[in-house]
DNA sequence: AAATCGGGGTA
DNA sequence: TACCCAGATTT
């Protein structure tokens, strides 16, 4: 089909490649692994400080099994989508159990652990252990639309499947970790969605979509749909020490298992006062603070901050109880949300003021 | 404000 | 298999 597509994309990869990013260093399926779950849906310059706090807390898969479902979501907060920290530590468990603590260098067993698909197994399988394997992630997907002229959404089935048919064909079997971190590259730094660097691509001549000129068609957008509203009040409820009362979310719904401020759907003093004998607090007149959005895939939360000072001075909130005072000089290290992180900042700030 | 990004869970 | 769900950043 293509016989040198491979030979021409390493040639570029051997000129333009990036070669220092933290997890190609020391290259382990460990540190593979935990990189490409951290990259999904995520930016390289976001990843790399947190790669290197986690990998410096917790370098290896034994460790990672250890740690509590806090720690893990403590090294793992701002990055989002928090399920991927629960994941990987559940399968950093189940590899312990059933794999002597090493990562099986298989395809369909790193499948079946919770996190990985069939994409970031061939990550790993190509780049952890220089085993044949092909990736498709979003990159890859952009690129090869293009370049073969493959119309429509990828998140369409037939149009998966055609991508995979093609990656699964193009993958060599001489330096397939080359060749797999090459293929991503030009897709991050040539192949953008917007604005592609076409004058510079090895492909230009052959690319489909840079010969017909619609690269900015290619791939095929999502079709979009409107996202619902919901309203929440999240309260700051501070005791006379200035801590910030915190409770461990349930396992169910948004943000499981992820700390927050105690939340109500309603500001009707009635009700927050009934919250506030459960909490067996006595509460001065809540003050709202500016309404602000959070954005999640399918929905938006417009977020009221009520600010809430509190008489309550000792610390008789047990860890048990999924509670507990959070002292913004000496955070304990959990788990928290982007709202609740920024809402901290912000009284920071007030209190720097006054 | 809109687009993006890989995988899990469920019917 | 089809569809719904989960966040933060970049454009």
């Amino acid at each position: 089909m293509q016989p040198d597509f491979s030979a021409r994309l390493l040639n570029w990869y051997d000129q333009y490649g990036r070669k220092n990013l933290p997890w190609q260093q020391q290259v382990t399926p460990y540190r593979v692994w935990l990189s490409e779950i951290m990259l999904q849906q995520t930016q390289v310059n976001t990843v790399i400080p947190y790669f290197e706090k986690f990998t410096q807390r917790l370098p290896t898969i034994s460790a990672l099994a250890q740690a509590s479902e806090d720690e893990v979501l403590h090294l793992w907060t701002g990055l989002g989508y928090y399920a991927r920290a629960r994941n990987l530590r559940k399968s950093a468990q189940l590899i312990k159990a059933n794999y002597q603590g090493e990562l099986p260098a298989e395809l369909t067993a790193l499948e079946a652990l919770p996190g990985i698909g069939r994409s970031t197994a061939g990550a790993i399988m190509a780049l952890g252990f220089h085993k044949q394997a092909t990736i498709l992630d979003g990159n890859v997907k952009r690129l090869l639309a293009r370049y073969f002229g493959i119309s429509g959404w990828p998140g369409q089935t037939a149009v998966a499947r055609a991508l995979w048919e093609k990656a699964e064909t193009l993958t060599p079997d001489q330096r397939v970790a080359e060749y797999t971190q090459a293929i991503m590259d030009i897709g991050a730094t040539l192949c953008t969605r917007s604005k592609p660097q076409c004058t510079n691509c090895p492909f230009k001549a052959d690319c489909s979509a840079h010969q017909n000129g619609n690269t900015a068609d290619l791939p095929g957008k999502k079709p979009k749909k409107k996202m619902p509203v919901k309203t929440t009040y999240l309260l700051l409820m501070e005791n006379s020490q200035g801590e910030l009362l915190l409770e461990k979310r349930p396992p169910n719904g948004i943000w499981p298992g992820l700390w927050s401020f105690p939340e109500s759907a309603t500001d009707d003093p009635a009700t927050l006062l009934g919250l506030f004998q459960q909490y067996g607090l006595e509460a001065q007149t809540p003050q709202a603070l500016a309404t602000f959005r959070h954005t999640f895939t399918h929905f938006h939360l417009e977020i009221t901050p009520l600010q809430v000072k509190c008489q309550q001075t000792q610390h008789q909130l047990r860890e048990a109880n999924q509670k507990i005072w959070y002292d913004l000089a000496q955070p304990v290290e959990i788990g928290l949300t982007r709202p609740v992180t920024r809402l901290m900042t912000e009284l920071k700030l007030q209190r720097d003021k006054s």
